[in-house]
DNA sequence: GTAGTCACG
DNA sequence: ACGTACGTGACTACA
């Protein structure tokens, strides 16, 4: 096969210099962009290569800048103008599928050189494309270079094959080293020999061959004199010169021609970035117009007919058509109605016909199968109604969170429009609107809309989930889940009222008189909760120090504040006040405020939120329910069990510490699990190299916050902001742990390569992470999106198990212990409650089915308490 | 509506 | 030289 290799940096910096100025709407310069798209479509055609890489330089130096200083002088060269437009041809490359390579400590060229002589080895051709006449020296048999040169905004390119080559230049192919070593090379600052230029240095060449020739016979050559005296003077020039226009052929890069196979086009991507840049051609060009709305299909014409279910001949009918495949349902809250769409007929049941129960029930038995849309709370709200139900097949809200997790909504106009190409009804919306016929159609509204709607979507979607990897979560995660957490938010925690009520009168007592004692202290009376003027008070007023400031103003933060409270005592006053306050407004009156008329707190779980797949909770927020420290945990007294019941809690312990010991596959924290011994203290005794039982409680506690700092991607600065050491010190600790835990070292590494070769990551089940800002040319972005691409599968992946284990359990516990419920998920936390003398089943029932949710190379750990207060089962 | 703060895993 | 840990939601102040 045929191998293109494109010297990335060389052919931008062509397309920078001979295209004139264009930028994107943004301001964002863009025409190196588009010069480089033009001159690849110009080459794919010249060339039409098996398979195509772009080598990049990197920033790192190379080992030819610690030989030569002035090596670096160039890149620096590089304007700013030009510079902010690399990551986007390299977004680009990625959306197009073009392999690219980059290798720090190596140059375009090295990568260029090595990959073409292992094509030649495996039998391929290479096809180097370059504007730099270095790569000459690699021309062999198998090996030729496209030659690129632009003029008067003309691309022009010239192939060199050997015997091209040598009419030019009269020798072989490898001497252009040689040649490069006596004239030297503007554009590399390779100097050459001071004097000697291109006509002096090709004649040397052609008649003696080699530099090493040259010197070897200096004084019985037939030259000049004084050409012989430069010579004589450049020796070490040309020595040096020789080792930096060697292209090296030992990069250590890790793909093959057959890697490099031209992959296919991510067109949503590619239209997106084209559109950001104005680049509106080349949408034509590629064909992008209509990615984003897919015309309608066909066969698709909304709701022809539709029927209200009164009579039992409609009843009949309706029976007769939810026996065949797959329908699309939605349900009105407000008039309890239900709409039913099958293949272009409406059914709509209605909530005071005599009939409506029994029609409710044929729909929602498990052996029909239903396409819906934000089905969780459908499901819900059944069941308040008295309804059980099953065959969920499909909810489209879900699927279009699993393909693209990062967006702030899911309305289902939107996804409609975006994946079936029209939208539907929607109140005040006079755009195009899903057909409904009003001849025949006796009800032609929004609800019906939506169920036909959801039949569309379940029609378009499945497939695009398997295609993108993610039919798996869908079906075996997500899915299942759905009645589960109807079911936890129906079951709801039960709160003690009063006990909340004087709490709450308590902290607003303490509250009050921590204020007059802060009005005191300033001087002044202000509003302790405006940062702003508490920040004018503290660090104007009073004239404390202050170590950091926010955009608006003076940080105030916990943070800061903590720095300072031992010097002053009306900041301990503040933190103080802050935590009362806190405890106040957000626990006790606002969980007063969301008490169901059962006692009960409903909080509702949002399933399409999370970058990264966990569950969100609001309204209220019970995942968040204070615990850390003493009198914030005093909360937690207020959640209890009902009389006669107890909770049961169970806690994966260190699930994404596992989770990193499973993917990267390190073998030592894999033992260290598997040995069963607390991981901090083993942790601080391999990494500080001492026994086990020498581990004092400081070392264990730094080791702890390594261990956390690793998931998330942690500098060495904010470890020693964590663990209260010198950077110096947070480094040295962070370099022998990743060197004890190479494998964590190994994976970091490749997740990252991996995330910026294909723009997300994924976890272990495949839910993906899109990450759009890993090439982004803001430095604090791309670092971020490392960040997120370390941590992502990890957390990811606990969420997927954690969703598993809740399904399962929900299963178990309704043939086991049919009295038990599940009552809460807090990400690694299950809480279940059930009468006193179920608690040990359903303690072990929780137990393994988290345990057993997956398996894994390290053991999942989970332990279980109970009690009869959530702050009892600590 | 945004910024700042702080509660949780 | 620069900023500095991943993922959430609720509350208050203030424009």
């Amino acid at each position: 096969m045929k191998l293109m290799m494109i010297d990335g940096n060389s052919i931008i910096n062509r397309a920078f210099y001979g295209v004139r100025m264009l930028n994107a709407p943004d301001g964002t310069p863009t025409n190196a962009v588009y010069g480089f798209l033009n001159i690849y479509s110009k080459l794919l055609n010249e060339e039409n290569p098996d398979a195509v890489c772009v080598a990049f330089d990197l920033k790192a130096p190379t080992f030819r800048h610690e030989m030569y200083d002035g090596y670096k002088a160039q890149r620096k060269g590089m304007p700013e103008e030009l510079a902010v437009q690399m990551p986007i041809i390299k977004e680009v490359l990625d959306a197009l599928g073009v392999r690219r390579c980059e290798c720090a400590g190596w140059e375009a060229d090295d990568i260029i050189g090595t990959a073409a002589k292992m094509a030649g080895q495996n039998g391929d051709t290479c096809v180097i494309v370059t504007g730099d006449k270095d790569s000459f020296q690699l021309i062999d048999g198998a090996t030729s270079v496209r030659h690129v040169k632009t003029r008067m905004g003309q691309t022009e390119t010239k192939l060199y094959d050997e015997a091209a080559f040598r009419e030019e230049y009269g020798f072989d192919p490898p001497y252009m080293v040689d040649l490069k070593a006596l004239m030297g090379d503007a554009s590399d600052n390779i100097p050459g020999v001071p004097g000697v230029g291109e006509k002096t240095a090709m004649g040397l060449i052609q008649s003696f061959g080699t530099v090493e020739k040259i010197y070897r016979d200096l004084d019985s050559l037939d030259i000049k004199d004084s050409v012989k005296k430069k010579l004589t003077e450049g020796k070490d020039f040309a020595e040096m010169s020789y080792t930096l226009a060697t292209i090296s052929r030992e990069a250590p890069i890790d793909f093959t021609a057959d890697d490099a196979a031209a992959g296919e086009p991510d067109k949503v991507r590619l239209r997106e970035i084209f559109e950001r840049l104005g680049f509106k051609k080349l949408i034509e060009t590629y064909g992008l117009q209509s990615v984003e709305s897919p015309a309608p299909k066909a066969e698709f014409s909304g709701v022809v007919e539709s029927f209200r279910v009164e009579d039992g001949e409609t009843l009949e009918k309706m029976k007769a058509a939810l026996s065949g495949g797959i329908c699309g349902v939605a349900f009105s809250v407000d008039d309890n109605n239900c709409y039913v769409d099958q293949d272009g007929r409406g059914f709509i049941i209605n909530g005071e016909s005599p009939l409506y129960r029994e029609a409710m029930e044929a729909l929602l038995s498990p052996a029909v199968k239903k396409a819906g849309y934000g089905l969780k709370d459908a499901v819900r709200r059944l069941s308040d109604n008295g309804f059980s139900s099953g065959g969920w097949e499909f909810d489209g809200e879900i699927a279009a969170y699993l393909l693209d997790p990062l967006k702030s909504g899911y309305d289902i106009y939107d996804v409609t429009e975006r994946y079936c190409g029209f939208r539907i009804a929607g109140e005040g919306d006079q755009t195009e609107q899903l057909s409904l016929l009003s001849d025949s159609a006796e009800y032609t509204g929004k609800k019906l809309s939506e169920a036909a709607a959801s039949l569309c979507l379940y029609e378009t979607l499945s497939p695009l989930l398997d295609e993108k990897g993610l039919g798996r979560v869908f079906r075996e995660i997500e899915m299942p889940l759905i009645p589960v957490l109807a079911d936890v938010e129906r079951a709801g925690m039960l709160v003690d009222r009063q006990a909340i009520e004087s709490f709450g009168e308590a902290l607003s007592k303490d509250a009050s008189e921590l204020q007059k004692k802060i009005y005191d202290a300033a001087g002044e009376e202000f509003n302790i909760n405006s940062p702003k003027q508490l920040g004018k008070v503290l660090f104007e007023s009073l004239g404390l120090p202050a170590p950091k400031k926010t955009k608006t103003g003076y940080s105030t933060n916990a943070d800061v504040l903590e720095k300072l409270r031992y010097k002053y005592p009306i900041v301990q006053m503040v933190l103080d006040y802050r935590q009362l306050t806190k405890l106040k407004s957000t626990y006790c009156d606002g969980l007063l405020k969301v008490i169901a008329p059962d006692g009960r707190i409903h909080t509702n779980f949002q399933m399409t939120v999370t970058a990264t797949g966990r569950l969100s909770s609001t309204e209220p927020n019970l995942q968040n329910i204070p615990v850390r420290r003493a009198l914030g945990g005093e909360m937690r007294k207020m959640f209890v069990a009902a009389p006669g019941n107890v909770l049961v809690d169970a806690d994966y312990s260190q699930i994404e510490l596992r989770l990193l010991a499973h993917i990267s596959g390190d073998k030592t924290m894999i033992n260290a699990f598997l040995s069963g011994e607390d991981i901090h203290a083993v942790t601080a005794s391999q990494v500080l190299g001492i026994p086990p039982e020498e581990v004092t409680p400081e070392e264990r506690r730094s080791a702890k916050a390594v261990n956390f700092g690793i998931v998330y991607g942690i500098s060495a600065f904010s470890l020693s902001q964590d663990i209260g050491t010198t950077v110096a010190e947070a480094k040295r600790y962070m370099d022998s742990y990743l060197e004890k835990y190479s494998g964590v070292r190994e994976y970091m590494k490749s997740i990252i390569e991996k995330a910026r070769a294909e723009g997300c990551v994924r976890t272990l089940y495949g839910r993906l992470r899109p990450l759009p800002e890993i090439s982004s040319s803001n430095r604090n972005l791309a670092e971020f999106g490392k960040r997120v691409a370390l941590n992502a599968p990890i957390q990811g992946t606990a969420a997927d198990i954690m969703k598993m284990a809740m399904a399962r359990a929900w299963e178990r516990l309704k043939n086991e212990a049919p009295e038990c419920r599940l009552i809460m998920q807090v990400h690694d936390e299950l809480i279940a409650e059930c009468p006193e003398k179920d608690a040990d089943k359903v303690a072990e029932i929780l137990k393994s089915s988290m345990e057993n949710a997956a398996s894994l190379s390290v053991p999942l750990d989970v332990s279980v308490s109970a009690g009869k207060s959530w702050y009892e089962t600590k």
